[in-house]
DNA sequence: AACACCTGCAACCGCTTCGTG
DNA sequence: CCACGAAGCGGTTGCAGGTGT
């Protein structure tokens, strides 16, 4: 048995869309808004199907779409954003305003693939291509392929904790959500040789135990870094103090920038906000 | 001029996620 | 908790236009 399929196939058009078709969808669209894509193609008059309606709508026809080539920036944003969040072109698409994920996928595999290429960069991990192949990496790429498959399976508890709300939001305090988010962006990029890298530096257990006897730093379980904190997974050796004093349980990216004394990937000033970044 | 090949992009397809009853 | 439909997403395809031979 198939997948029943989304529209009658035998009474919709299909291929490039015709000058009538678009102002039909445009006019309707114009004078009742988005929405019910399934059935707004007999409503409008079109023999489309209403995925096809919404595609070209979203991709084409939208008012505040910037047509035209990419810019430098737009390249480089679109560059360091794909090397965080691999082919999630719908997130990276909320970057970049004007822009549609199917936009920029295309800008992606026609010009910035072959760009990187050219520079010796591999597209798919943003690592030099003559440095894939050393012994030593391939002990690492097994590792990282651990801590991927680790993370992965996290994936429903992760997004309980991205559900937990934004309480904490008003005084500035990283949300659960944003830990969460910033805690995945950060372990994926553990094992990635970025100049652009998204975490802030780990801290060597020599240093940290230094500063933790001055008080200057708090350290994170693992636990926590998954948002996890206070829970019976967290092993923190602060956890009861930060149970007690709720304003300091929270690390937000730029408390974490600001105590390290930089502001990683301009974190601090919202260049690269990955707290705001969701869904469409 | 004719053909083959390449490139870029719009559109499609099938899977996943989300919302609702 | 489950089932179902709708919407969203990312990979892939098809085709028009450009370029090389």
């Amino acid at each position: 048995m198939g997948r029943s399929p989304c529209c009658e196939k035998d009474h919709t058009n299909k291929g490039a869309w015709t000058k009538e078709e678009d102002d039909k969808l445009i006019s309707y669209i114009k004078s009742h808004g988005e929405g019910c894509w399934r059935s707004l193609p007999r409503s409008a008059g079109l023999q489309r199907c209403g995925k096809s309606c919404r595609l070209r709508w979203i991709n084409y026809l939208r008012p505040d779409l910037k047509r035209g080539n990419f810019t430098l920036e737009e390249d480089d944003l679109i560059i360091k954003l794909h090397s965080l969040l691999g082919n999630k072109w719908s997130l990276i698409a909320t970057r970049l305003p004007g822009r549609t994920d199917n936009e920029i996928k295309n800008y992606w595999n026609t010009h910035v693939k072959r760009k990187l290429l050219r520079r010796g960069i591999d597209p798919a991990t943003h690592r030099p291509i003559n440095e894939n192949k050393t012994p030593q990496d391939s002990s690492d790429s097994s590792k990282t392929e651990d801590s991927l498959v680790k993370i992965l399976s996290f994936g429903p508890q992760l997004e309980k904790i991205a559900n937990f709300g934004d309480e904490r939001n008003e005084k500035g305090l990283m949300c659960q959500k944003e830990r969460v988010e910033y805690s995945v962006v950060e372990e994926r990029c553990l094992d990635l040789n970025l100049e652009l890298r998204i975490s802030p530096p780990w801290q060597d257990q020599l240093h940290d135990e230094k500063n933790l006897r001055f008080g200057r730093v708090k350290r994170m379980c693992t636990a926590c870094r998954f948002g996890f904190g206070n829970g019976k997974e967290c092993s923190c050796d602060n956890t009861k103090s930060q149970t007690e004093d709720s304003s300091s349980s929270s690390y937000s990216s730029t408390d974490i920038s600001s105590s390290i004394g930089y502001d990683f990937l301009g974190l601090n000033n919202r260049v690269l906000d990955f707290s705001t970044l969701e869904m469409k």
